[in-house]
RNA sequence: GCCCCUGUAGCUCAAUGGAUAGAGCACCUGCCUUCUAAGCAGUAGGCUGUGAGUUCGAAUCUCACCAGGGGCGCCA
């Protein structure tokens, strides 16, 4: 099933293979699948398919014909049947494909009433029941949250918008690390040096400063690291103190969290905590060990692994070796993963897939984590599933280290960002009033940081720059949120609600520019499975701007309010259409869609 | 040694195995008395890392190289 503009002309598509099917068998052809695409040149629409897979295929049955000009002859013959079918104005075989060409007004009529019928419906799919959870964002606690974690959660929130949209009901999840060596290093160093002092404005900011003071302290005296090793000796017996502290610096983070959330404006259902996992993750290991297909190496001094490859016969190191408790007993990542696998699955027995959006770096680390619940006769470990992206890096490819200090600390970036697009909205529109302004600001600036994130191959490596990131020009959010205020613009400047009326004609000759623009617009639907099917938002991404570029093209030459009236109330609806669309692309990248800016 | 990702215009990046490989930035030329110029139109810029293969057709698939990055038993 191919995607295409066509959805919107399915049966049209439909009756026109049905006739080539037809004639096909007539003339003895052994038709192989059609494949519709749009045709792809400007300034007409419609749609288009090709004959060299059945030309191939009679070639290699052994009839003597050169390929591309036998595709050619069976597009001429197919051109005839074709030719009356109704919605289609023209038909013409060219290089062995068969292009069909919607009638201008029919097909222009039929995607603006699509669009305003269906308003922020429009570009949705139709509902399949089907229940995914994706896991992303997963912060640690009592640390800093930079630039690097944004990409995770930016692109996490924009992929559920997606499979939402696209029709699967989205299980939102988060998986915070709140316990493990990095908390124990800052209750140490809060008790040592900040014991009793509470967060200020900026919690996580607080938050990372502290730990980064005590991994400092810690590198310039080590012989420190036994007091942190007495401080993880107490939590591990469950001090109160400790525990007491642990549970109220947590809530700190936690609250922290929920307020950079609320301004990134992405939300969970639910949230899954390592230091829950522990106790069943420890369980699953002794399970493993119990059932043969873990060892337990710690009589040698050795850890608890699982040998992967040896447990599925392979030669070749592929899975490698996981190591799945530390031997001293204590849980790691991989111990508490298995039991989340499990726990997610418990909590939401009809999950179809559970997805982990989680950095490149630990693909290993997942797909060994699923293969052990696999081998262990787990079967839901097969609808799991790792979706990775690369890091983001500062300039000279240093990777972000709360660690290190080398960080762009998200407040600071967001902050930074509105203060920019707030200076830069007053310069562009001073009729906005203060509280526009703070609109704007925040739109514009929030806008201009999802953007290239989500413009971008999951898989290919960001460097940060502030240049960059604070540039609201060309290919970015602020373009496509600006073609959605001059929408607005000329609709309000209008003042007429005539053009709700549907089945207006587009009867007048239509500029290329509103060619275009109608195609694009045409062409969402499609988009946004292809979007959902290989968790991609850049293709939303690409298409927003797509629309935003040809309504721009169509805001210069095709005047609205001054054109005669029939042109006016049709390309009144056709603007009415593009801000519909516009801000539906929008939303599913998370990104506001001002009213004016 | 094994596995994964990346290599496309000067730079940053797009491109369902299809017809003519496209944008943005930067550079140059025009366009605000006209719906907001965060804009539009145009010029210029390419042996898609290299070499083979598969295919009617390859930036896209396969293999081998080259270059960069990442991962490989007790970090997360």
């Amino acid at each position: 099933m191919s995607y295409t503009q066509t959805d919107m002309f399915l049966t049209e598509q439909q009756t026109i293979e049905a006739k080539i099917k037809i004639f096909c068998a007539a003339n003895d052809i052994p038709l192989a699948a059609l494949d519709w695409k749009p045709i792809p040149y400007s300034g007409e629409w419609g749609i288009s398919t090709s004959f060299f897979a059945t030309a191939a295929a009679e070639a290699r049955a052994g009839k003597k014909i050169v390929v591309p000009q036998r595709a050619q002859e069976i597009a001429e013959q197919a051109a005839g049947p074709v030719s009356d079918v109704p919605g289609i104005s023209r038909v013409e075989a060219v290089k062995g494909y068969l292009n069909l060409y919607f009638a201008t007004s029919e097909y222009t009529r039929r995607v603006v009433d699509t669009v305003l019928e269906q308003k922020t419906g429009f570009g949705a799919g139709p509902r399949t029941g089907s229940r995914v959870m994706l896991e992303f964002s997963h912060p640690n606690t009592h640390k800093a949250f930079h630039v690097g974690h944004l990409r995770g959660t930016i692109l996490g929130d924009a992929i559920c918008r997606i499979l939402e949209f696209a029709g699967n009901d989205v299980v939102r999840a988060n998986y915070p690390g709140d316990m493990g060596l990095h908390v124990i290093k800052w209750l140490w160093g809060y008790l040592k040096f900040h014991n009793g002092e509470q967060p200020a404005a900026d919690i996580t900011k607080w938050m990372g400063e502290v730990y980064a003071e005590a991994t400092r302290r810690l590198e310039e005296n080590p012989d420190l690291e036994a007091e942190v090793r007495a401080v993880y000796a107490r939590w591990d017996q469950r001090d109160p103190e400790v525990a007491a502290l642990w549970e109220r610096t947590r809530e700190w983070s936690l609250e922290g969290f929920r307020q950079m959330y609320a301004a990134l404006d992405v939300r969970f259902d639910v949230y899954y905590f390592n230091s829950q996992e522990e106790k069943p993750g420890k369980e699953i290991v002794e399970e493993l060990v119990r059932r043969g297909i873990a060892t337990d190496e710690r009589p040698q001094g050795g850890a608890v692994i699982v040998k992967i490859d040896e447990a599925l016969g392979l030669a070749k190191e592929l899975f490698r070796t996981a190591v799945i408790l530390r031997s001293d007993g204590t849980a790691l990542y991989a111990t508490e993963d298995l039991a989340l696998v499990k726990h997610k699955f418990a909590d939401y027995p009809d999950l179809e897939k559970s997805l982990y959006l989680v950095d490149v770096r630990q693909s290993l680390h997942f797909t060994q984590v699923f293969k052990i619940l696999e081998i262990a006769g787990y079967e839901q470990a097969q609808k799991c599933g790792h979706i990775s992206y690369e890091l983001v890096t500062l300039p000279g490819n240093v990777v972000m280290s709360s660690r290190e200090g080398t960080v762009v600390l998200l407040e600071d970036l967001l902050r930074e960002a509105t203060s920019r697009a707030k200076e830069e909205a007053h310069k562009k529109n001073q009729a906005l009033t203060e509280e526009q302004l703070e609109v704007v600001a925040k739109a514009v600036g929030l806008g201009a940081l999802k953007y290239p994130i989500l413009a971008r191959e999951n898989t290919r490596l960001v460097t940060f720059d502030w240049q960059t990131a604070l540039d609201f020009n060309g290919q970015a959010a602020p373009y496509i949120q600006y073609a959605h205020v001059r929408c607005n613009s000329i609709l309000k400047r209008s003042q007429v609600s005539t053009f709700e009326r549907l089945n207006v004609a587009f009867d007048y000759d239509l500029a290329p520019a509103e060619i275009q623009l109608i195609d694009m617009i045409s062409r969402f639907p499609s988009e946004v499975q292809r979007a959902a099917a290989d968790y991609k938002p850049l293709i939303i991404a690409s298409s927003a701007y797509d629309i935003a570029k040809a309504f721009a093209s169509f805001y210069d030459a095709c005047p609205v309010v001054q054109a005669s009236p029939e042109v006016r109330e049709a390309r009144l609806r056709l603007v009415t259409a593009t801000k519909i669309v516009l801000a539906n692309a929008l939303q599913l990248l998370g990104i506001e869609a001002p009213e004016v800016m």
